[in-house]
RNA sequence: GGGCCUGUAGCUCAAUUGGUUAGAGCAGAGCGCUCAUAACGCUUUGGUUGGGGGUUCGAGUCCCUCCGGGCCUACCA
């Protein structure tokens, strides 16, 4: 039995998430390990919020809330939405979490042993009518090379050019609009990531299975200019980890916190510990899973995550965990996505376009969204959303192809033998044909999910939907039912079995139907079809099931037209 | 400005990494079936692979150039 850990790249606390960040980490890798589960292995799927930060800060303040109130609400609310979409997490965390301020400071600690950070003193915008420093973007102003008024201290928006805070004219704190602005000395922590440029290098080299997406990302970062540059660990800021030296006070930092892009990604491990904690279990549980010197040499460890996110997980992350010079498990596999696109633009957290997580929920259960999203994850380039492309693909996969197949059989028997398998007959020379084209498509899903990609499963698993119509057709035993009861038997033995096997192989995308799915079919036998023959043979004849309700409605037009304009603009 | 990705049928995507006649699904057309959510099955019409040039026995794939779309560019996360 192998070990699989999975992380997906944690959501930021400041709102919910639209469906482009859903399609982009969470939902492919709950794909995954919902699909390794499946198959026997043993799975730790990690997720948390991401906490810290000055949009976090804002925003409580504009909710009128103490941030870590905030944050707490809001971790409830993202972790309500993510279980209603079927987010199988074997725990769900929080980068504010005591376990993860304690692991930050440990790894800071470490890397300080390690030599490898450096104390920078520099100038940075404070404003006072803020009481806080200003990140770049923060800071708005005319821009000197094109006279846009509203440029932001990192780059103009309007002629591209990139820009320091100080080259604009008449800057103002984009939070409160304040000219009253200083520039003050700062000092701050630095990891010496130039320190590690050749064994990063060296280390990203090695992996030559991962997308072109992954590693030319690196690469660039890696040999742009002069080299990989050492990076800000700490911010002035008052919500987040406390800068220390392991448990032990930092000379001079005090009152500082670490960079929420520092301690984000050692969520993922201090995850694992919350996931402990919260169940009881010793350290050596979740240690197994990341200490290659406690049990985790065998484990196979695979990140989700949107393609914004890649040099944090090829560069920083790695660079945090190979300074410490401790033994951590480190990335096998990194799975990277381009974007969702809605309806001609982009999907907008902060214009609030597009579909967000609650509101889908809120028109349709998960299923639909999950096999549509999937189904269409932007692996190769960005994809788009479109509510007539969404209605097609929803209502001919799902309720023409699955559903009609599971109602056309189930009813069929229902009306000629009863709510029971019926008994007699044989498979012959169709059904052996049907196992042998099965075994090869299930196969190649197999295939597909290991490798991850996402759509070919998608069209695999659909392909396999189709198999069980054309067997029908094939069959007819409406038609055989007239002239040999005992082979129209057979047959619908075959269809019925069919609707199990198919809730197996299908729980990874769509897991609420398939549990339907074996609840009409009153079974709780989910084993991964190893051998198709004897899949289709788990239901016996005699065997009780029920004719289950609509398994997919169909979306009407007017529906459609209807959520059209409902999203068509933002959201308040 | 620099780097990278991308452009294939009306739509969404493939094409075993340079190898026969570029394939699927949807949409369209025709036929069949009547168990089923007016569902299903079979057949079928769609392509000068964004334009142009080059390398090669052979190019969707490699090179050059032009045009379009996108991402990143280190203090949003």
């Amino acid at each position: 039995m192998a070990r699989i850990l999975i992380t997906s790249a944690i959501p930021y606390i400041n709102g919910i998430k639209h469906l482009g960040n859903l399609i982009g980490s969470q939902l492919p890798a709950d794909l995954y390990a919902r699909y390794q589960r499946g198959r026997g292995n043993e799975v730790m799927f990690l997720c948390a919020t991401d906490e810290h930060g000055t949009p976090a800060e804002l925003a409580a303040a504009k909710a009128g809330k103490p941030v870590a109130e905030y944050c707490a609400e809001m971790h409830g609310v993202q972790a309500d939405i993510a279980n209603r979409f079927g987010l199988s997490f074997d725990h769900f965390g929080r980068s504010s979490s005591d376990q993860n301020k304690a692991l930050t400071q440990h790894f800071a600690g470490k890397l300080d042993e390690a030599g490898l950070i450096r104390e920078v003193s520099e100038k940075q915008v404070y404003s006072n009518a803020d009481g806080r420093f200003l990140p770049d973007r923060y800071i708005e102003g005319t821009c000197p090379n094109c006279g846009y008024d509203r440029a932001r201290g990192d780059q103009c928006e309007n002629c591209t050019k990139q820009l320091d805070p100080t080259d604009l004219i008449e800057p103002r704190s984009a939070i409160s609009g304040s000219t009253d602005l200083e520039v003050r000395e700062t000092k701050h922590l630095y990891l010496r990531q130039s320190a590690m440029k050749d064994q990063l290098d060296s280390w990203i080299d090695s992996k030559t299975d991962w997308p072109i997406l992954t590693t030319s990302i690196a690469k660039k970062w890696l040999h742009d200019g002069d080299g990989l540059q050492d990076r800000g660990i700490t911010r002035d800021l008052d919500w987040g980890v406390p800068v220390m030296k392991g448990d032990q006070d930092w000379p001079g930092m005090e009152g500082k916190v670490f960079y929420v892009w520092f301690d984000a990604p050692i969520e993922y491990i201090a995850c694992a510990r919350e996931w402990a904690d919260a169940t009881g279990k010793p350290d050596a549980e979740w240690e197994r899973w990341w200490r290659t010197d406690k049990g985790a040499d065998d484990v196979r460890y695979v990140q989700f995550m949107g393609k914004d996110n890649v040099p944090f997980h090829t560069l920083s992350f790695p660079a945090t965990i190979l300074g410490s010079g401790e033994p951590w498990k480190m990335v096998d596999h990194l799975k990277s996505f381009n974007y969702l696109n809605y309806d001609g633009g982009q999907f907008s957290t902060s214009q609030g376009r597009g579909v967000f997580m609650d509101q889908a929920l809120e028109i349709l259960p998960a299923d639909y969204w999950r096999w549509w999203l999937l189904s269409h994850a932007p692996e190769s380039s960005d994809s788009e959303f479109t509510w007539e492309n969404f209605q097609q693909s929803v209502n001919k996969d799902l309720a023409d192809v699955l559903g009609n197949f599971v109602s056309r059989i189930t009813k069929f028997c229902r009306s000629k033998f009863g709510e029971a398998v019926p008994q007699g007959g044989a498979f012959g020379e169709r059904e052996k044909a049907l196992i042998d084209d099965l075994t090869r498509r299930i196969r190649a899903y197999e295939g597909h999910m290991e490798a991850m990609e996402v759509r070919k499963s998608a069209q695999e698993l659909r392909a396999i939907w189709v198999a069980g119509n054309e067997y029908l057709q094939a069959a007819a035993p409406w038609s055989t039912f007239k002239e040999d009861p005992d082979q129209a038997a057979a047959q619908v033995r075959m269809g019925l079995n069919l609707i199990r096997l198919y809730a197996v192989l299908s729980a990874p995308f769509i897991p609420a139907t398939s549990a339907r799915m074996l609840s009409a079919m009153n079974t709780l036998d989910t084993s991964w079809p190893q051998d198709v023959q004897d899949a289709i043979s788990a239901l016996p004849a005699g065997h009780d099931f029920a004719v289950p309700d609509v398994l997919f409605a169909k979306i009407t037009d007017e529906q459609r037209e209807d959520w059209q304009t409902r999203f068509a603009g933002t959201r308040d």
